[in-house]
DNA sequence: AACTATTTATAAGA
DNA sequence: TTCTTATAAATAGTT
């Protein structure tokens, strides 16, 4: 059997009747949109909370939305897992320590995360500085808000 | 109305009949929780990606077994919101420069991001070394698998 | 790994 | 915007 399979999300083509929605580009900014946007975001939250609970996963989830406004959970907390995942997976994964030990590992990560943080918005502000002297365009639409790809 | 919310996940005691489930700690490790995992996480990767197709909302999910293994996924990937998620929000949010400087800032804070990255490899390989020094206990659970508060 | 009874999420409407 | 409701989608337990 497999009706041709429901799992093809992003190229779904869905939409034989009433509620059913096609999984494609809403207008962007437009009050649908953004209902769409909190209702699903909220639901989102509250799947990561469950499989954090459920499995004892440790997890993370950013949002950006259109306008730019970021949103976050996780669990324990959204840091420690991007911690982790821009250590590159694993980092003591094979190590055979005490739980003391690795608590102060986690410390250390947190600081250095502090710091690449620090550092990050340093470099930012430079470059605001430097964009101050262009100080051209009115291109208002933010980096992280360039279309995505939808059609 | 408001049959005392649906929405308390963390602390909900749903569960009076059939196929309903208490939102609580698994026991670890079994079967029923490696497939819970699994079904989730594609249910979870499903609609990170329907909300970034519908909203062009930019995304980052990352979740970390019990076994300490790294899934992740967003749009256009994960990284890019990761990044801005350690910059503090909103960059760019309020400067006005022309689309070639904002590509121009992306590319440099990824650059930025790089480094913090292996400066955070390089740390944690250190730290691995210093560990190794003491190379005593032997207690097998990674830091990220720490017991995250289910009951 | 696939099925299906149910619950949960949510699009549309109020 | 929040609440309701009809419906679609996710998934827990099962085959």
């Amino acid at each position: 059997m497999a009706p041709s399979s429901n799992k093809n999300i992003a190229t779904t083509t869905i939409q034989h009747n009433k509620r059913k929605i096609t999984i494609k580009k809403l207008e962007p900014n437009t009050n649908k949109c953004n209902v769409t946007f909190s209702k699903r975001k909220l639901g989102l939250f509250n799947k990561v909370t469950e499989i954090s609970i459920l499995c004892q996963a440790q997890t993370a989830l950013i949002l950006s939305s259109q306008q730019g406004k970021l949103y976050a959970c996780g669990y324990p907390g959204p840091d420690l897992v991007i911690c982790r995942f821009l250590t590159n997976g694993s980092p003591v994964q094979h190590s055979r320590t005490s739980k003391k030990e690795q608590q102060e590992f986690v410390e250390t990560l947190r600081l250095e995360y502090e710091a690449a943080h620090k550092k990050l918005k340093e470099e930012k502000k430079r470059l605001d500085e430097i964009r101050q002297t262009h100080n051209g365009r009115l291109d208002l639409t933010p980096w992280w808000n360039i279309d995505i790809g939808g059609s």
